[in-house]
DNA sequence: ATGGCCGATCAGAGATACTGATACACGTGG
DNA sequence: CCACGTGTATCAGTATCTCTGATCGGCCAT
């Protein structure tokens, strides 16, 4: 199970197309076609029907691990380039949107320290960040996410990352300040909203498959999609009827209305992801964010 | 980073020789210094220094990821074969020694729904339990540990393995029934008992790198290191004044006294280990086990 | 029916990964 | 301090592997 069979694999399973996986690797046809016959006679077993492409219940299995162990010889490499490499000059930060928000104030303290100190800062999705921050890419990542108040973050593909809680923030439902739940002194359960009108905004609120497993309900059906991570376009879709999300308090401005959440009970948790720091910047940055608590 | 380099560079740190793990691996040592020569200027540094031979910091931090990421292609290899192959015949646990009790009683409720199963049951350290389960050597795993009340086991190369709770047990302290701290309604925490004779045995009872952790102290030192598996000769070795060490209550005998462990707060945890079960009689014992709680 | 698309197969060239032999370096014991 | 022995590095050669490019064959859409 070469690495390199295993990469191709996923592509292929990705493209749902040998050609095309061989086009985003740089290989030819021929050679992505041995590369999962090697496998599937390696492991005694096809991988994926073909004509479509889609991979069997055997080649299901194999993608839940190939993923996280790319992701993990990346993160190893990453790791021993680390000690070697000098500390970069720029300090290379990731965040997912709601995650954002908390570094300006820790940010603007480190600069004073070292004032010299280059910055970049990438918005991108949850996973993006925990692969990114694992493969070396980024310094540091910040994540938020949702989690019952004793529980850490439930970070999949982190390990062999720290991670240090560096907020939390009670979790509401975000409503239009017209609609009938929208009371002062309300609170709500996500029973009470199964049939609601919900929007799903995966990479930026808390997305409806993890509400539903803390629910442990099959409800929660999205009537609206929402692929982006700009807050205020949630917020506006919110306030002008197409369906309510569950957002932190500290994220709501006064055009949507904010009901507590009760149960189950769920806090918005952001925590901070690095490698080993030998970086005494990013080190400053790490502390600074975790005093901030 | 091929796996079979990885698995080199595991084998050579772990043997401290270039030779012996050729001869271990059936390579020969031109062979396996090829293999390092080529990871590290894959990598481009030293991993090793030679003569002796001991890992860098940078093979230190591969080191780290190599051995999770063996085992985890092992556990992706077995996790395909189980969907394949036709469940076996017999019924193959392992479980660490304190948690091996927790099984005779469900056991027996399934040999009641299944009488003809055959069944095999290795009682072995924690981490094996963990690695056989990942590689299919195992179809069921029980573990136990301490945790904190609220916590899981951290059982952190049990990636991609389903855990459930099966048993918990309040912690005590084992001391001799002479021992002046063995005091009916005497409560302790581990602060007061930083200068006591330990004995720490990592593979039966609470590890005394496990309890450092918890307490945040760096006191616990050990006085007697038991490097076994049996409950009976731990509890002697208590009893006749040799240390004390921290057991779940359950584990106890009547010749040695137990007094409860108050702070830090932690419980002593049973949890059940298993990939994707396919085959009904793994199911049942799994179930009959989270039962039992 | 037929053309287009896509995956499988095949043969051959280049790269790789072993073995066995040998050179070299370090730590040890005299 | 030197010589020896143990243990790693290097080298050359061969067997194997892993690509490419060409071709075949099947399925679907027109």
């Amino acid at each position: 199970m070469d690495p390199h069979l295993l990469r191709t694999f996923v592509t292929v399973a990705d493209c749902g197309s040998f050609s095309a996986a061989a086009e985003r690797l740089g290989y030819t046809q021929s050679a992505v076609s041995q590369h999962i016959a090697t496998l599937e006679s390696d492991l005694g077993t096809p991988l994926l029907r073909r004509r479509p492409v889609v991979p069997t219940p055997a080649g299901e299995r194999l993608l839940e691990h190939a993923g996280p162990i790319l992701l993990r010889l990346d993160a190893a490499r990453a790791d021993v380039r680390r000690t070697v490499a000098d500390p970069p000059s720029t300090l290379t930060l990731a965040a997912s949107p709601l995650a954002a928000r908390s570094l300006a104030t820790a940010l603007a303290e480190v600069r004073r320290t070292y004032p010299g100190t280059e910055t970049s800062l990438t918005v991108c999705g949850r996973d993006q960040v925990v692969a990114g921050v694992a493969a070396g890419t980024f310094t540091l990542g910040l994540v938020d996410g949702i989690a019952t108040p004793t529980d850490p973050l439930n970070l999949t593909n982190a390990v062999q990352l720290r991670t240090t809680s560096v907020a939390h923030d009670t979790l509401v439902v975000a409503l239009p300040t017209t609609h009938p739940l929208a009371r002062p002194g309300r609170r709500l359960s996500l029973g009470d909203l199964a049939d609601a009108r919900w929007i799903d905004a995966p990479d930026l609120a808390a997305p409806l498959a993890t509400l539903r497993a803390a629910a442990g309900s099959n409800a929660l059906r999205p009537a609206f999609t929402y692929n982006g991570t700009d807050l205020h376009t949630l917020l506006t879709l919110i306030g002008s009827g197409h369906g309510l999300a569950v957002l932190p308090r500290s994220a709501l401005t006064p055009d949507v209305a904010a009901v507590p959440l009760t149960t189950p009970r769920l806090v918005h948790r952001t925590e901070l992801l690095h490698g080993h720091l030998s970086d005494p910047t990013a080190e400053a940055v790490a502390t600074a964010l975790s005093d901030h608590e």
